[in-house]
RNA sequence: GCGGAUAUAGCUCAGUUGGUUAGAGCACCAGUUUGUGGCACUGGGGGUCGCCGGUUCGAACCCGGUUAUUCGCCCCA
């Protein structure tokens, strides 16, 4: 017999571990839902045709395809069957892969679904994505995003929404986080100077990492690669981010006569709006403009946003990526066809806030609620009274339970307390004849006999 | 795609310079007088030491290969 496994980078998520996640999802929906977000599934299984070419060569290669069905390799290329060139024949035999995220499935269900939806359309998405990457800490191949995303607005009130979700379900949550914002415009301000996309496109990589591997990391990577002008572009790029505040980053970015253009303006105006449309809100995280920020993903075009851990009850040397991202992206429904829709949206790594939450020991009690009244009965007899009486507080939205048969009450209880069970109602033949029912407080030890006709009343 | 580490009971792990019947804790089952849990005690079941090969009188231990897991890099939620 095989010994039963899984495969690297998936995990069962066991019932304690399910109440925690159901617990931080229910904070995270009901958020979403609060600023008028509605909920949309989509497939696990997409068309290749939809996933491919959206992520980059890189993420091509991470993304799970399906072989086809059938006899497949009977329509294969002979030559490259011959050659057996996997990476040639993948098109030939697989048609189909597993989603990679939650934001180009969206970009497909707004493109085939553009005649029923009235923008701006609000949708929110908790599902899980697959990635076929290396796993690692906080890294899985699969794993669950909570994305909210609009579609069909320019406004940058979409921006502020959006940050205001999450910081309020952060709030929720109980953890304390950082989150940090920038506008590619800003960045994009650069590619002048720098000479060219590429050198800019890897310039933008390079000072992603910098929170990563620091100032002289990052200036080192760009001394290796040659980027015309990178060293004194990131020496200003940093320079900005070590400013006390935004005004202060604004001013500078404003002065630095090296990329003044209307790229630049547009980062600045657009991040202004965003801070004045805010300004009265209260935050329970921190915000920043971060100018070394600018996320991976190629379709972003606006404003971007992450969110990192910034909770002292995380241990330190516990360290994970960020647990949330988004920003906006003007061309993403055009690749399928429709043009002039633009998108803003966020994503929730529900994987890596269990994670984080989990090593800070911070999920509350209620998050762990399991049944509270078991009946224990000694005798097969009693267990219709059980029944009966473990319906009507199932009715009054009583978690409980009937033990199953009556074993021994030891062997009752012991299950009980291996539950977290508060209450054990014991039914005996002494209080069949009597009418009553013997509680037992399993937290207390305290045990008392009342009518069975009490029994709601004591317990809620 | 690259590198490191690990693999022994259901789980977490010990296992001496290679030595005869491979251990512990937890979990599980039973019991410590028949209707009272957590604690304690007693007993019990459970392992082809990841797999294949080599060295040796003898391998969990040494060597080679292989597979899996995991941590990091690349990349990225």
């Amino acid at each position: 017999m095989d010994k039963p496994s899984l495969p690297s980078g998936t995990r069962d998520f066991g019932p304690e571990v399910m109440m925690r996640r159901k617990y931080i999802i229910g904070i995270i929906e009901a958020t979403f839902k609060r600023f008028g977000f509605l909920p949309l599934e989509t497939p696990a299984v997409e068309n290749l045709k939809t996933l491919q070419g959206k992520y980059g060569d890189e993420g091509d290669q991470l993304l799970f395809k399906i072989l086809n069905n059938g006899d497949f390799l009977a329509k294969a290329d002979e030559t490259l069957l011959q050659q057996r060139d996997s990476k040639a024949l993948t098109p030939q035999i697989s048609d189909r892969g597993l989603r990679y995220d939650l934001t180009v499935p969206l970009a497909r269900f707004v493109v085939m679904n553009r005649d029923k939806i009235h923008f701006p359309f609000r949708r929110y998405q908790i599902q899980p994505v697959w990635r076929a990457d290396r796993p690692q800490k906080g890294r899985y191949r699969e794993f669950w995003q909570c994305d909210a995303d609009i579609l069909g607005s320019q406004s940058i009130s979409n921006e502020a929404d959006l940050l205001q979700i999450y910081d309020t379900a952060f709030a929720g949550l109980g953890l304390k986080v950082n989150i940090r914002f920038n506008h590619r415009s800003l960045l994009d301000a650069f590619a002048p100077w720098l000479q060219g996309t590429a050198n800019h496109n890897r310039f933008m990589q390079l000072i992603d990492k910098a929170d990563k591997i620091g100032f002289d990391g990052v200036m080192n990577e760009i001394k290796n690669e040659g980027i015309p002008n990178g060293e004194d572009a990131w020496t200003l790029l940093h320079h900005i981010s070590g400013l006390a505040d935004t005004d202060q980053k604004l001013i500078a970015l404003q002065n630095a006569e090296a990329i003044q253009n209307d790229a630049l303006q547009k980062g600045i105006t657009e991040i202004g709006q965003l801070l004045n449309l805010i300004k009265n809100l209260p935050t329970a995280n921190t915000l920043t403009l971060d100018v070394t920020l600018a996320r991976g993903l190629s379709y972003y075009t606006g404003m971007v946003m992450e969110v990192v851990p910034a909770d002292n009850r995380i241990p330190a040397d516990f360290r994970i990526g960020s647990i949330g991202g988004g920003g906006r992206y003007d061309n993403l429904t055009g690749v399928f066809g429709l043009k002039d829709v633009s998108g803003v949206g966020i994503s929730f790594g529900l994987d890596r806030i269990y994670d984080l939450m989990d090593a800070a020991g911070i999920f509350p009690q209620e998050s762990m609620q399991t049944t509270r009244v078991l009946f224990c009965c000694m005798d097969e007899s009693a267990m219709p009274t059980a029944f009966a009486m473990a319906g009507k507080l199932r009715e009054a939205g009583i978690a409980t339970e009937v033990y199953p048969g009556a074993a021994k009450l030891k062997k009752q209880l012991d299950y009980a307390n291996n539950k977290g069970i508060q209450w054990a109602c014991i039914l005996g033949e002494q209080e069949i004849t009597d009418g009553t029912i013997s509680i037992k407080n399993l937290e207390s030890g305290t045990q008392e006999t009342l009518p069975q006709n009490q029994l709601l009343a004591h317990i809620s």
